[in-house]
DNA sequence: AAAATAAACGAACGATCGTACTTTCTTCTC
DNA sequence: GAGAAGAAAGTACGATCGTTCGTTTATTTT
């Protein structure tokens, strides 16, 4: 191997491209920091804790990331992770246009029913936690939900231009406002322990994108 | 004064009517409790950084609630009665209809884009923090939750039984849909610290409203 | 003003927090 | 398989957490 393949290598990858010992683990940590910040937030989150549930030494734990700031943000970028994995894959292997719309929200939808995460959406909880806390913590989540807007804004563009959108339509409000009634829905279900939440979630996704979808042209702000 | 009149006083007021001076302590203590839970959550909020703060000892704080559990719940309390004031007795003050509903959602609006307390509406922030934590806390939060749809939905049928909502609205929804849009535009404007947000909220809620007020009956399932 | 009660203090507890070391063991590279 | 590199353990630190206790100071009632 010359130098300079050498150099190229990812850091945590062997010289024959399986993962490092320490890279599964520190995979495995970042699975369950993501879980347990899920439930119990970002700051509920300690070294320690995270230590004797997966019984490895807390200093064991902490030399994988060098400080508490530095894990939480891996944490944030393995939910992110997460999420694209149930929630934009599926949509991306749906050819664009309103299929894959139908098919983004379905894959949203199903994401905040299915326990991926014990304590509900993680960005929903996290973002819930930082918003009034700067630093790098809560730009990464911002990072984040803005990717997950934009990236649906894109879908419905897709959509949009391809005629199956009023041209018309707002899309950053419509984005919005899905965004806005799918989170909300899920954290009262999930706070009053009432599934109808989801469904009244569903049903005004379904009303939101009905009205921009409409054949006879725009009718009305709705 | 009689047995009887002793005995019906309520605690922490003194003889002659007066708060206690104990009384009035507290209600400072809760005051800050409530401003740091908005931003920092009600695990965040910690006995010692109260006493700091508030240039108490901590034994002096503690002494006042017994338990960090019954502090975080005096604390909920203390937030509702603050939302009582801000958003629903704006409202109250109105005359039943499409007018107190107008007062209630402005009132609402104000009281998320003023700096009552300084990390966001409390509740959106305990809510998601709690959600998926049940105990007695939780329990209280959702508690409020209830009260406070439960709350708007009335204001909403009184408008509707008046004639100046469609008859055929399914409230509960718009309740859902209002509350769900007007929170999640808070959180953002403060994550992303963007206004703009405010404003998606407001034409949201603009829109949901004009589609069940619009005279010429239901239109669609807006 | 005296007696009774309430409120606040100060010190200490065991536990846990994040972080910094050194040492031991495992794993990879040559 | 030897040597190098990496991963994990172990121990200890200062700080802070919620909580308990006994004492002292304020306030309220008689």
């Amino acid at each position: 191997m010359t130098l300079h393949e050498r150099s190229c290598t990812l850091v945590g990858v062997s010289t024959d491209g399986r993962l490092l010992k320490g890279e599964q683990t520190r995979n495995v940590i970042l699975c369950r920091a993501a879980d347990i910040a899920s439930a119990e937030g970002l700051e509920g989150l300690s070294i320690g804790r995270l230590a004797t549930e997966l019984r490895i030494s807390k200093s064991g734990v902490f030399t994988h990331f060098g400080s508490k700031e530095e894990l939480q943000l891996a944490t944030v970028r393995k939910a992110a992770a997460v999420f694209r994995e149930h929630v934009v894959e599926p949509a991306l292997a749906v050819p664009a246009g309103l299929g894959r719309v139908r098919a983004l929200l379905d894959a949203w939808q199903r994401y905040q029913r299915a326990p991926v995460f014990p304590g509900g959406c993680f960005f929903h909880s996290t973002m819930a936690e930082f918003d009034a806390r700067p630093g790098r913590v809560r730009d990464a989540i911002a990072g984040s939900q803005g990717d997950w807007r934009a990236f649906m804004e894109r879908c419905l563009r897709e959509a949009q231009e391809s005629g199956e959108i009023d041209p018309s339509a707002d899309l950053p409000q419509l984005v919005f406002e899905l965004d806005a009634v799918c989170r909300t829905g899920a954290a009262n279900a999930l706070l009053h322990d009432d599934p109808a939440f989801y469904d009244r979630a569903a049903r005004a996704m379904d009303a939101r994108l009905a009205a921009v979808t409409a054949r006879g042209g725009p009718r009305g702000a709705g």
